[in-house]
DNA sequence: TCCTGTTAGTTGAATGCTCAACTTCAATAG
DNA sequence: CTATTGAAGTTGAGCATTCAACTAACAGGA
């Protein structure tokens, strides 16, 4: 039997780990109900339009939106018909495979998304990026990045663990 | 009348940007996973074992619960009451205030956190602390320490906002 | 003492997310 | 060409979180 050590945190680390911990539970928070009160989407929705204002044709498969914000698939499809109701968002099934569904950005999605972008942008600089030195918050994007490469290369897809 | 102008992100700062939305995402959800798949309970409630642990008497008041993980009190009143029911924590009234509750790990509490920290910590390295330079680890930290900073200097209690 | 404002905490409805089961279609092995 | 396996997406139940309304208790002044 092998010992069963835990490698503690010493408390330097612990506390920018509980740093990050609070930090990021306040920054979602407050970057999530600013979009909210000011045109009434969460950040998870504005982050939707985003990447399908940046896809020639405004149009993104479902799955593709899924694997970009590294969204559970079932979490994108409730999203999706929440803002299909809404009309920001227009689903048909893909013309090559009929599996797939595109979702594709209304004008009236690019009108919301031009005017939140105004709300989001100011609030990531005011509550985060304007708060750091330049080279701190590339640190942080150099970590961050490190956290997303590990675990997607541990788990390609993340499905089979996440939806089923 | 005065001009609205935007302030974008320059391409480095919203590639370092989504890199943290996307890494947060994929390294909460993991940990939060390994937690629930091994012991039966959430990062969240985790944490608030922790922050018991860590005082005299096992007790913290639920405001104080609240303000340390920066989390709503109706959020900490849903979770505990899930904790107790689950037979991790004792709730009474506070002797010195009778509108305060304290809120006490029982020994069943502390044992779980005994068996979770081991998870937990394991899993803090592997998908996030290790994966960094020490360095870019600390400039991380630093930056969330100034959002919190100036999160809760530009509104003391977050309740007026949050809860109420 | 009583009135007002504030603080602590809870409640329940509405909303959003997770998880597992399911349908439909595609790919490919035989 | 068909049988199996895998991929894309949806669904609904259950659970967690938010939001607004509420009760109870303290604090401080008139």
């Amino acid at each position: 039997m092998s010992a069963v050590q835990t490698h503690w945190l010493d408390p330097e680390q612990q506390a920018d780990w509980r740093a990050y911990l609070v930090g990021s539970t306040l920054l979602m928070d407050t970057l999530d109900r600013e979009l909210r009160q000011a045109h009434g989407i969460s950040l998870g929705e504005y982050e939707i339009l985003v990447r399908l204002s940046e896809m020639p044709g405004r149009t993104l498969r479902m799955a593709e939106i899924a694997a970009s914000m590294r969204h559970s698939r079932s979490r994108v499809t409730h999203t999706v018909t929440r803002m299909e109701k809404a009309g920001l968002i227009r689903r048909e099934t893909s013309p090559d495979d009929k599996r797939g569904v595109d979702a594709t950005m209304t004008d009236q999605g690019w009108s919301l998304l031009t005017a939140a972008a105004h709300t989001h942008v100011t609030g990531v600089r005011a509550h985060f990026v304007d708060l750091a030195e330049r080279a701190d918050f590339t640190a942080m994007g150099r970590v961050m990045n490190a956290v997303s490469d590990q675990l997607v290369a541990e788990n390609p897809t993340f499905d089979d663990i996440r939806d089923h």
